[in-house]
DNA sequence: TCCATATTTCATGTATTAATGAAATATGGA
DNA sequence: TCCATATTTCATTAATACATGAAATATGGA
């Protein structure tokens, strides 16, 4: 992942809200979350929760798709994989010092 | 380190120049770089320079500290490894799709 | 076709962020 | 003390982000 989309997808993230969202859908799996599910569970209007979820989609960190009158949406494993790869790899573990002792706590 | 100091450290590093700075001072390690010499690598103004550095003080991610006239920034790598514990453990691992392949990858 | 449900889109107002250049502050040496 | 260096602070301006509620769109069932 290049520096320019890691910020796009940072910034996407950097957000109380918007962060909430993604780990909910990260919890849901698979399957993912339809968006009135979403809301209620954000407990925020619809439009609010449409536009986080649209701030999300062009970062590309979630996908969409319609299921009868329902839009589910799932957490796009692959581009958060990248995202964390380019955190560890590329930008902070030139450290190993950072790294070293983060890799020790996520082995165990 | 709890999700509201995360969304803090997550929108300081969300900007193309403030991430460019702290990658620099990651990679300068313990020593640190002085703000004049970062001024030069990012080929910013100082005042610009100062406002980024700023930031990223405020959420907590480098410190300062005046050595004559210079004012030296390193890099705080216990709140690096603190944000990055973050999202591997608390925000993305809870699905081990994501973060299964992604620690094969660190492992190798 | 008509209606209820589910979600997005749009327009608006407000707040926050970012870059800039000039001025201010602090340090060390002559 | 005076001066050059190093950095920050301040005021200004422009751009971007955020939340809100009303209106629009799409779907499925009666």
């Amino acid at each position: 992942m290049e520096q320019s989309n890691a910020v796009k997808a940072l910034a996407a993230i950097a957000h109380d809200g918007r962060l909430s969202l993604i780990r909910h859908l990260i919890q849901a799996g698979p399957t993912g979350l339809a968006a009135g599910a979403l809301a209620q569970l954000a407990q925020t209007s619809n439009s609010t929760l449409s536009a986080q979820l649209l701030t999300l989609s062009n970062a590309g960190l979630v996908r969409s798709q319609r299921q009868g009158r329902s839009i589910v949406y799932t957490a796009d494993y692959d581009k958060l994989g990248d995202l964390l790869g380019f955190m560890m790899m590329d930008c902070c573990c030139s450290s190993s010092d950072i790294c070293g002792p983060l890799l020790q706590r996520l082995q165990t």
